[in-house]
DNA sequence: TATATTATTGCAACAATGTCGCATTAATAT
DNA sequence: ATATTAATGCGACATTGTTGCAATAATATA
């Protein structure tokens, strides 16, 4: 499957740079200026999972949130934290690696970890 | 609002203190020996997590899980992380505490850390 | 440039999760 | 035995996310 280059893509792309939170699907669609079917921005978003430039955390109201992936992300463990604010509402992600010491036998793959608070900005 | 004792609230709780981990709405409902409505099962597992017998933790499937807390869980932080096994599904509870350095202003109230892999039983 | 290929899109339908209002039932206190 | 009100079942609902299918559009090829 190759990609192709649609308007649809780039402007979910833009929004998602745009912003430099962690945004889910409705999020999304309320800062498209194009009208995008839901479906769509769900296909796009989870090929853009899936071509590692994005990352989705699942957050305490169950929905996925998408982010860009950027570089200095890639921690040794591969994974970091996310930070949920209740009063901004926004999700972006900590400059925090996720470590930890497994038992024995325990084998990590993924990681979904979001602390949520108020952020520096809602004091 | 006082508390009453109910046989359905006996029941969701033996099969939480039985399986030992935590469980989602359906699972819950499958081990049940009575049938129990759907949303009364909720109900009553919302009023455990409010009168602090359960905590609650948003798994990657968007669902929400629902475990027994116990005493040796209370770390400094509150929180702890919890373990997801792709192989026999289990979620449970890591004896290990949610610590990470937030930024100057950041305020941590909740904590929601799912690690997914294979766990010990599952090589 | 014209055409073929096939990725992308919109639409509709669907399953699943979780909540809520309301009438009924049942647990507790009097 | 009775009154109070918490708990329950039912139905309805909103939301999230996925899928099948036909139509459209992006790319490669001639």
């Amino acid at each position: 499957m190759k990609r192709r280059n649609t308007p649809s893509k780039q402007a979910v792309l833009d929004v998602l740079i745009q912003s430099g939170q962690a945004m889910s699907h409705d999020a999304i669609e309320g800062q498209l200026e194009m009208d995008i079917n839901r479906a769509t921005i769900y296909r796009i978003l989870n090929q853009f999972c899936e071509d590692g430039m994005v990352h989705t955390i699942v957050a305490n109201d169950g929905k996925h949130y998408f982010a860009l992936c950027n570089n200095s992300e890639i921690a040794p463990s591969g994974f970091h934290f996310h930070f949920s604010c209740t009063k901004c509402k926004t999700i972006s992600c900590l400059d925090q690696e996720v470590q930890l010491n497994l038992p024995p036998g325990f084998v990590m793959e993924k990681a979904n970890c979001v602390v949520t608070g108020t952020c520096q900005n809602c004091v």
